[in-house]
DNA sequence: CGGAAATTGTAACATATGTTACAGACCACC
DNA sequence: GGTGGTCTGTAACATATGTTACAATTTCCG
């Protein structure tokens, strides 16, 4: 059994296919295929192995009380299944994966997959760095929500960038993306920023920006 | 080399103290002893070592754009500093963190950390499951925060409890708590309540709410 | 039972943000 | 140099939420 795919996925980065390979053929694995529509994990089914998507594509839903359903997402090869909450507590699944083609899934126990990681360290390392990178990645998106006005999180963002120390910064994204970001409208991020350039706290040219009123700037991060 | 406090550390649960002394004995590791005031770890500071709390007590802290310090949380022994992101790729301290009291923080190397998991499986184990709860803690945080209005976190909310598909739970916290898991203030939280009653979408009898339409209900989670 | 403390319901008002729409500025490309 | 497309600034209006305050209700404990 070979598995070109993996070579690209984040989990088995540094080793060559043949390691792979071996790796995976030491525990007991399966792939299953999937029909197109076919579920593959029902949300709140406890987690028992990690599932890897080899070919096709899957899904992720929820179904709310009336029954609709509602995509929250598409996993793609050489993506895992819920990989992030995989060895928690209890852990079960978030969401409802079904099969938007056909496809093949790589299954391998949990307890399997610990061995892997135990006797490769790459594979260990891997994992450390994947789940630590999304741990970050919640914990940054969660800090900014923490700030309730949009001029609280524009300067906590402005304070984040490189070179915030010398009152001069660079904007690396447009309006239309710093907003999503944020998780607000873009108009309404444009009037933030219109509006504390008003009130001299920064000075706007292009996507260049100087902290004029440190002070300022600082009280809308403490609120 | 003693440490009784690491026993009700989640990261060495299930060991005894003597296998923890010598998993730990086994690799170099240091104590070092930060004065009250003194800090232990620079926000952006690379982050090379697992740091444990083992006495005393120390905050973690950002400093705002104007120098002033904005503490974040205490962390207490057994507690580790930054654990989540440790072994993210280049891994760096999001808040500086200074002693509240004298303290003593045990200081073992990446790389030592790694091996003692290879070495004991529970080690492993243990970590896994803190950052995989971690994880799966952030991921409900931020799914709320996803829904705008606070019928709609409500509903999800609802949808979440134990016996939703029989139309009828019970709440398990007061609306203090429930509005601060939201972050959203007590009165408002309430005044959706009501409305939401009065609106024919649920009927409430202190604790316990009824779903009276589930349609209606779907379509404040689906926005 | 009784009184204190926490919890909950409700109101009036201020404000931040979303929504929608449009016009000017910039940019790439022909 | 035009020309279409994206990005940005701005406006008027609707609305959700915060703020503050107080009364009603429940819970807790002596």
């Amino acid at each position: 059994m070979r598995f070109p795919v993996l070579h690209n996925s984040p989990l088995f980065r540094g080793l060559t296919e043949s390691e792979i390979e071996s790796l995976v053929a030491a525990v007991s694995f399966r792939v299953r295929f999937y029909h197109t529509g076919a579920v593959a994990a029902l949300a709140g089914e406890q987690i028992s192995s990690l599932m890897i998507v080899l070919s096709g594509s899957v899904r992720g839903e929820m179904s709310d009380l009336s029954g609709r359903t509602i995509k929250i997402e598409d996993i793609n090869p050489p993506q895992a299944l819920a990989a992030a909450v995989l060895f928690g507590d209890g852990a079960r699944y978030p969401v409802t994966v079904t099969a938007n083609s056909d496809s093949e899934i790589l299954i391998i126990n949990k307890e399997d997959y610990l061995a892997m990681m135990t006797r490769d360290r790459r594979v260990l390392s891997n994992y450390l760095s994947f789940i630590c990178g999304k741990a970050q990645f919640l914990s940054d998106r969660l800090r900014f929500h923490s700030f309730h006005t949009i001029k609280g999180k524009f300067a906590h963002y402005l304070a984040s960038l490189p070179g915030a120390a010398t009152g001069r910064v660079v904007i690396d994204r447009s309006q239309q993306e710093l907003s999503e970001y944020f998780g607000v409208t873009r108009p309404s991020l444009a009037r933030a920023i219109g509006e504390m350039e008003q009130e001299g706290l920064i000075s706007v040219d292009r996507r260049e920006v100087r902290f004029l009123n440190l002070k300022g700037l600082s009280a809308l991060i403490g609120t």
